[in-house]
DNA sequence: AGCACGCCGACT
DNA sequence: GTCGGCGTGCTC
């Protein structure tokens, strides 16, 4: 700090001031003194001093409000050489800073995600053939110099390996002067699709929607797109041809999945159709690739992203397209420090920046399928499969007709067909969405049950690791020998099934076939990669697995699919639980049948006659979702017939469930509002029927109990809507 | 979100 | 007598 630009007592006098938001939750932007010199305008990245530490912020649009102390400001550091975010990306993120109710230092804190990425990348030496040669000529020597008289630069390690030569073959040679040294850009981090590479010839259904789905793109202009098919009817080819449109227009791409769908899989798929990969983002990308690819988006270098939810804020140069896949899987909704769901916000983005959105489901939520009745969304169906590849044949097994032998969980109908499938050379999977070997354990003695010290679930027998671990908070501990209560020995008894006593009532039956578990928590996501392909070798007859193989892969001679419990999830309170367990479910059946084969799916359950059954067995869900989009919006009615509502934003089952239960409880007391839980409040926001959008949010009690009060003082208000996020205990309220 | 400050319990 | 738990307050 100089004496020309700042008074006596130190306040700086700089003749400008601008605000910055900051990675910190300020309700706004701080203001500070820009030194003379130094360039920035709104969207610049720069470095401010923060209290005792410097952080990355970014210049806000607005001008001071001058309403801070000139002797408390501080002045921006240094700008980075690095392109400003652009006036789309600064209305996106402060859209979703109003709409998420979070303070905007934090939304604009996930654009900056790359520590060390805000300057340019450094440029990368290279060697290039000069006219010199070397006095003595070797046989290495002369590979060298062939293949670099091409006359472009090469990088040491890069002409070492296209010579066969040792790297020191080519210091040699620059050290007399045959090389010279040169800078070029660093390489992009993928190569450039090409729209054009393997252009698919496209048929019948495919075909119509490819041509549907154009017209749109086409355009432009914002509009959302649901593409809604099967299981193998070729949704990926039909928005592949969407990409490809925008690549022709010269606009970037971005392809958002969820998490546990980036697989190697994909991006071959996509490398197939375009001749190169897409830069992939996620959160266990190395540091240095999550840099570059950074810098590569803001520069435009990169024009194809495929990414998980935080890639929706990247600071593209030019986006032109949002494909959501997997639409309604629960990975895209974010629940900690900034709460959003990365479909919403990607229609967002794309009708800020007036671009197409496509969201692909084969199983699309029930807010999706409104907004496609309701006219927002435009409805793409895809319904058949393409090819030969059949739908399997579904069915349920009545369990309370065909009960499995005593101490089993697989009926002999679901035992008989494993074995013929087996027989047949082929495989059968069967799933059930519960890790471990039983989900509660007790004593038979005294009736004890083993419960998490820390946060009172059940823990869960993991006999592969000789473990009881607590499934919620993480807690393990090895599994006793004795009762901790009555201290009787090899008296405790599992209850109910989990994959691995799944696996061993296999084995009981099948002791010759090669018997794998799939489950999270049995192998790091290499280990697993290597089993999923080993599998689709067919290296493995039977495949027990959890949720992850509902995910992706394809195994070409899986032709039976066991749901060891359909029931499972359908009775846990959750308002989501039907559609939840339909899109697993799907999920899961479309595993099966794709290679022209006879293949079948079972689904054991207690209740044959549930919507749920019906609409997976019949292949018809329509009727399955206009019953569920009735329920939500019966259950969504306010009882007091205001017009209030409180959405509580949290929603995993047991948060929402706790919140939404202190809520209710409090509800009485709280006169006019009623309570969405999280599930159903879209729908009613979609309807338009509630005027009001409460969403409660504070990090202390006291934000808390100051909120409600006012909330009771105020009574309901004519219009508008007030914002607060719940993430503590609801009782404490009042 | 970080980070400092400050006030009460178990330890070298 | 100090080390360290986390409640509270502040950052232009």
């Amino acid at each position: 700090m100089t004496l020309d630009s700042t008074d006596l007592f130190g306040a700086v006098l700089d003749r400008r001031i601008v605000p910055v938001l900051v990675p910190m939750p300020a309700l706004k932007a701080y203001s500070y003194g820009v030194p003379d010199g130094l360039a920035v305008e709104p969207g610049s990245i720069v470095q401010v001093p923060l209290g005792p530490r410097l952080v990355v912020g970014v210049v806000w649009d607005g001008d001071d409000d001058g309403t801070v102390d000139p002797k408390k400001l501080k002045r921006i550091e240094k700008v980075f050489d690095c392109p400003p975010l652009n006036r789309d990306m600064r209305a996106f993120l402060d859209w979703v800073a109003a709409y998420t109710v979070t303070p905007p230092g934090l939304v604009a804190r996930m654009a900056l995600r790359a520590p060390t990425a805000f300057d340019p990348e450094p440029m990368v030496e290279a060697l290039r053939l000069t006219d010199r040669r070397p006095e003595r000529m070797t046989a290495a020597r002369e590979r060298v110099i062939a293949a670099a008289s091409d006359g472009l630069a090469w990088t040491r390690s890069g002409l070492a390996h296209a010579a066969g030569a040792s790297s020191s073959v080519i210091d040699g040679l620059a050290a007399q002067g045959v090389f010279e040294t040169v800078f070029m850009p660093p390489p992009p981090v993928v190569a450039a699709p090409d729209p054009d590479f393997a252009a698919p010839r496209l048929e019948g259904p495919q075909k119509e929607a490819a041509a549907d789905l154009l017209t749109t793109i086409e355009e432009g202009k914002f509009s959302v797109s649901l593409i809604d098919g099967v299981t193998g009817s070729g949704k990926t080819e039909v928005y592949f041809e969407a990409i490809a449109a925008t690549l022709r227009a010269g606009k970037q791409v971005l392809i958002l999945l969820p998490e546990i769908a980036l697989t190697a899989s994909f991006l071959e798929r996509f490398q197939d159709r375009f001749g190169a990969k897409p830069a992939e983002w996620h959160s266990d990308l190395a540091p240095r690739m999550r840099e570059k690819v950074w810098r590569q988006v803001t520069t435009g270098r990169v024009r194809v992203v495929a990414g998980a939810r935080s890639a929706l804020f990247l600071p593209f140069e030019e986006l032109g397209l949002i494909i959501v896949d997997e639409e309604h899987d629960p990975a895209y909704k974010q629940e900690d420090r900034v709460f959003y769901n990365a479909r919403d916000m990607a229609v967002v983005r794309g009708r800020i920046s007036g671009f197409p959105v496509v969201l692909v489901s084969a199983t699309p939520s029930l807010e999706s399928r409104v907004n496609g009745e309701v006219g927002r969304y435009r409805p793409i169906h895809l319904p058949t499969r393409f090819g030969d590849a059949a739908l399997p044949h579904l069915g349920v097994v009545d369990m309370r007709r065909h009960p499995p032998e005593r101490g089993g969980f697989l009926s002999p109908v679901l035992v008989n067909q494993i074995g013929k499938a087996v027989g047949r050379g082929e495989q059968a999977l069967l799933f059930l969405n519960r890790r471990g070997y039983a989900p509660l354990t007790l004593c038979r003695v005294c009736g004890h049950r083993f419960q998490c010290p820390d946060c009172s679930s059940w823990l869960v027998e993991h006999r592969f690791r000789g473990q009881i671990q607590c499934h919620h908070c993480g807690y393990s501990e090895r599994t006793p020998e004795a009762c901790p209560e009555c201290g009787t020995l090899d008296h405790l008894v599992a209850c109910g099934p989990g994959v691995e006593r799944i696996a061993e009532e296999v084995e009981r039956h099948f002791p010759e076939a090669r018997t794998i578990v799939l489950s999270s928590d049995l192998m790091g996501v290499k280990r697993l990669r290597l089993e999923l392909e080993a599998i689709a070798r067919g290296e493995a007859d039977i495949v027990i697995g959890t949720q992850l193989v509902a995910k992706g892969h394809n195994f070409p001679l899986m032709t039976l699919v066991g749901i060891v419990d359909a029931d499972l999830g359908l009775a846990n309170g959750d308002p989501r639980a039907a559609e939840r367990t339909f899109q697993l479910l799907s999920q899961v059946t479309g595993r099966a049948g794709r290679t022209g084969l006879k293949s079948l799916g079972l689904l054991q359950t207690y209740q044959p006659q549930h919507p749920v059954m019906q609409a997976i067995i019949s292949g018809d869900s329509d009727a399955f979702y206009e019953r569920e989009i009735h329920e939500r919006e019966r259950a969504a009615l306010p009882p007091f017939g205001r017009l209030a509502s409180i959405i509580v934003s949290a929603d995993t089952r047991h948060d929402a469930e706790g919140h939404a239960r202190g809520l209710r409880n409090a509800a009485p007391r709280v006169d006019g509002i009623s309570i969405l839980g999280p599930a159903e409040a879209p729908l009613a926001l979609i309807r338009g029927r509630h005027r009001f959008r409460l969403l409660v949010h504070g990090r202390r009690n006291s934000d808390m109990q100051s909120f409600v009060k006012a909330m009771i003082a105020a009574g309901p208000k004519e219009r508008g809507s007030i914002n607060v996020q719940l993430d503590i205990d609801p009782q404490s309220f009042l």
